[in-house]
DNA sequence: AACTATTAATAACG
DNA sequence: TCGTTATTAATAGTT
């Protein structure tokens, strides 16, 4: 057999397992986003799934360093839990030791929010995986974490926050310069009249390029 | 040109396509399941992971009936929660309840995570450049977001870092300018610590008015 | 924020 | 519940 047998037989086994024989499995198919309805496959959907939510959670945790907490109950009530790195019942603990610490947590202005806000509901799930396929879905999540909300704060708050921002800019100059003198010089521009403004009181803010 | 002749020509037009052409994407790559060492990859992973992982969530509930509930804690120590179909401070309340009521499991319980749960705060305060004022809830495990280091960011995590604070300060304009027309006291400071993630890919940063 | 090549997850079966 | 496989779904790297 010669190398153009060889090909030729290959052509020929590859046809033959696309057109006959073996369908030893349907595969994965595609299904609706509704509640299965079949007890059987609805409690193994539940459990393989529950498993590979678990195991979403822990590469989160081990990829980016964050701490992760994820509480399920089952459709006839039964209690599921899982904590990474620290248990979930820490993770919780955490958790409502920082909303207690803030005191009153109501929210009266939600049009304020909407957009920003990290309380995920069914609601905004749905709207960012696009029903209908177009790509008018705006993205609404801003920010990295330096960029902190402040419809929160007080008056004192916000003095704080500036004045903090204040010894920011200080070493992101610094920081800058450190860089040395391989950018045009466009970027440190716009930098120093961020650094030149925004003195002390937070009424007599200006931001002449924002 | 024979059958054969074709086969061949099919062959060498593959091998062409797989050596010359360019693709326009590598597609997905296999990763180590450790914390990804780049930071503006890290927070991209973070925000999508994290978008999976909620959407994963709203899934189990849909096809299973199940309640479910996530907190995460960025790296920083921001807070993230999903909850369906309940919000997910309901969905904890009901775990509370179960768990004080039952009294199977200890909620206080840290002596085996102590160690871990303290390395991470270590970890988090690392660099803090204490300028902070004032005792607000936007407090995180004894720092403050924006006392946070920038010495370790390149040319291109400061324009991220810049940009960032350009729309803090529209924030903070925003939030004067209501704090003028409106004299309820009523603050909600807690809110501070649910504003999402950025999604926003540093590389691809404008900055029209630098 | 899109795109796409890949990898990863999983529905259907046995 | 576990193993297998065909598919769909998620996403890492790039632009």
């Amino acid at each position: 057999m010669d190398a153009t047998d060889m090909i030729i037989k290959q052509q020929q086994e590859q046809q033959q397992q696309q057109q006959q024989q073996r369908i030893p499995s349907k595969g994965r198919q595609k299904i609706e986003l509704k509640k299965v309805e079949k007890q059987s496959s609805r409690y193994v959907t539940f459990s393989k799934r529950k498993k590979g939510m678990f195991r979403k959670a822990a590469e989160l945790s081990t990829l980016c360093g964050a701490q992760v907490a994820i509480l399920i109950f089952s459709e006839h009530g039964r209690i599921f839990k899982f904590g990474q790195p620290a248990d979930a019942d820490d993770v919780l603990q955490t958790y409502l030791a920082a909303e207690t610490s803030g005191g009153d947590n109501n929210i009266n202005n939600p049009a304020d929010y909407d957009d920003r806000i990290i309380s995920w509901s069914e609601e905004k799930l749905q709207g960012s995986s696009g029903v209908g396929g177009g790509q008018s879905n705006v993205e609404n999540n801003g920010g990295f974490w330096w960029e902190l909300p402040v419809e929160g704060m007080d008056m004192e708050e916000l003095e704080a926050f500036v004045k903090s921002l204040k010894e920011l800019k200080k070493n992101v100059v610094t920081r800058i310069e450190l860089m040395g003198s391989n950018s045009d010089g466009t970027e440190c521009g716009i930098i120093n009249q961020f650094i030149n403004h925004s003195e002390t009181d937070p009424t007599n803010l200006v931001f002449p390029c924002f």
